[in-house]
DNA sequence: TTGCACATACGATAAAAATCGTAGCACCTT
DNA sequence: AAGGTGCTACGATTTTTATCGTATGTGCAA
């Protein structure tokens, strides 16, 4: 029975994914001071939080680990951009009726997005519309 | 001490108000009838757990509710769209290194929208970069 | 007026997610 | 060789989220 299914990760598990995908393979100490540097003083988490997390996500399927010279690194078991299109379809099925377009209506409309990025998602979408044809 | 600040939604808070936008102001039977029309009949939830549910986003003030001739009828505490920007933009946080484009860029990517979405998108477009000079 | 049929309140429990404490091992430094 | 430093393993606990059981109330139909 190969266990193909991998879950999506909870938001706890995201926050180290990310850290890893900055790069890797890494260390649990790398994790665990990048994820510090980012929380404020009174949410810092220990590193055994950290560790104890991350050998759960292994055993779950969603980090994969190589031992060099003693060290233990982890690496994220799927691609960025596949997790993240599964959190995002995660996401417009919850709280957008499964659309995916009103997410995108929704996350533009937030006005966070900057000239140069609307006209790189313009561009974008010519290349699907060109690819549709 | 006024508490202004509300919650983002959990999962099931999210399904919960799902139904909800659809209709309000509406009974706890109604959205538990909705929910389980859309579940699996394994994982099919008790009246009493939507309930409770409701009631406690109640608490967190999710949710209001006005009695009319005995009967409890719950309506969403923000519009739409703002507890949808809200959740977009935690996951964004979460999974994006905090980009809506790059949220943007992976939703669009999953290929789901329509051509006639992927117009509108443009238009969208078009129209907040008109805004913005 | 008895007793369903349905509703709410609320405590309890279960399940899932997140955090931590402690023990134990290896290596370095003195 | 003794102690300090830094690591992993792993059980336990805490916290949060989700689900449910039971008690109780009210109107309506037989």
């Amino acid at each position: 029975m190969n266990e193909q299914q991998i879950p999506t990760p909870t938001d706890a598990e995201l926050e180290i994914l990310q850290a890893l995908w900055a790069k890797y393979p890494e260390s649990v100490r790398y994790v665990n001071d990048l994820i510090n540097s980012r929380r404020n003083p009174e949410q810092q988490v220990g590193y055994t939080t950290t560790l104890k997390q991350m050998q759960v996500m292994m055993e779950k399927g969603l980090l994969t680990r190589e031992i060099i010279e003693r060290n233990h690194l982890y690496s994220p078991a799927q691609e960025q951009k596949e997790t993240q299109a599964q959190v995002v379809q995660e996401l417009a099925d919850l709280a957008f009726e499964g659309s995916a377009y009103s997410l995108v209506l929704r996350a533009l409309g937030s006005g966070q997005t900057t000239p140069e990025e609307l006209a790189k998602i313009k561009a974008f979408i010519q290349e699907i519309e060109q690819q549709k044809q």
